[in-house]
DNA sequence: GAGATAGTGGGTAAATGTGGGTGAAATTGT
DNA sequence: ACAATTTCACCCACATTTACCCACTATCTC
């Protein structure tokens, strides 16, 4: 579904343009409706289009809450879930509150990840570039992934 | 599949045309449709059909990415494919940031390599060939491949 | 040598990304 | 409760990029 990556710029009013090659489907899927959350492990922020988020949403809740990482679970995640729409030149308003988590400034760059879209200040993506491309990912996907035969 | 080096030149518009040698196969294949994305391991451009590339795709998306590695992964393959189709002359846009990834300048080497293409920017590749040339590649090959009676 | 094919260059209209004005709505302070 | 301030949705305007043409040259084929 969504795929590959573009850089943009976050405007003074907080918004961004969502690249072109992926707004036909967001509206497709679901005529523009969107729901940003933050991402628990890195600076970033998730955007999934609304039955996507749904879902997801959907099951988080049905977790028994009586066990305390569930709870945290559901707050960052819920907790922190906008609604944005699409406007009229295909751009969403990133809530401050977000933007503050993912320290984003003016370049940003959006990252096409399958079901969901990233979002990264630029400088932040490219400090981590850096460091994935250096890293060992074999031995420690052995543990993990099925990448038996896998050939790319 | 795919075989055999070009050299070809990237123009001021980031185009770059395809070899003719490929061009039947990839029309063929997939309607002239095409998904690049980056190397992990060196500064070059590895370029799909896209039947063969959502196949990928489709393989990386189902690991289960609450692990560290696998998320990796994903931004770097997942995050850089960038969908392409052959224009009228059996050229393709390369995106900026692939671009950049690979340090492509005006003059390109264009490698078949079966399943997909490589592009790499001349100078690099040179520079690589120099190296490979000189490398003892059985000993290490031994540990990792079925070298068994092969005979080149 | 004429014609076809391949690789390269470039013009132009449309699509895309960015900036900003304005009035309505929400929030804040008193 | 009301005024002051901020935020937001909805426009419009503009610069850049891209898609779609057409053209030119070198090479290859017959």
């Amino acid at each position: 579904m969504f795929r590959g990556i573009n850089s943009v710029t976050l405007d003074a009013k907080g918004r961004m343009a969502l690249p072109a090659r992926h707004r036909e489907a967001i509206r497709a899927r679901s005529a523009g409706r969107l729901v940003t959350t933050i991402d628990r492990f890195d600076p970033s922020l998730l955007i999934y289009p609304l039955p996507d988020w749904e879902a997801l949403q959907a099951r988080l809740q049905k977790m028994a809450n009586m066990h305390a990482p569930v709870r945290i679970l559901q707050r960052l995640l819920i907790g922190h879930a906008t609604d944005m729409e699409l406007d009229a030149n295909g751009r969403v308003l990133l809530p401050q509150m977000l933007r503050e988590h993912a320290r984003l400034e003016r370049k940003l760059v959006v990252v096409g990840q399958g079901n969901k879209i990233e979002i990264w200040s630029e400088g932040n993506w490219q400090e981590r570039m850096e460091n994935w491309l250096g890293e060992d990912l074999e031995s420690a996907l052995e543990q993990v992934g099925d990448i038996e035969g896998l050939s790319i």
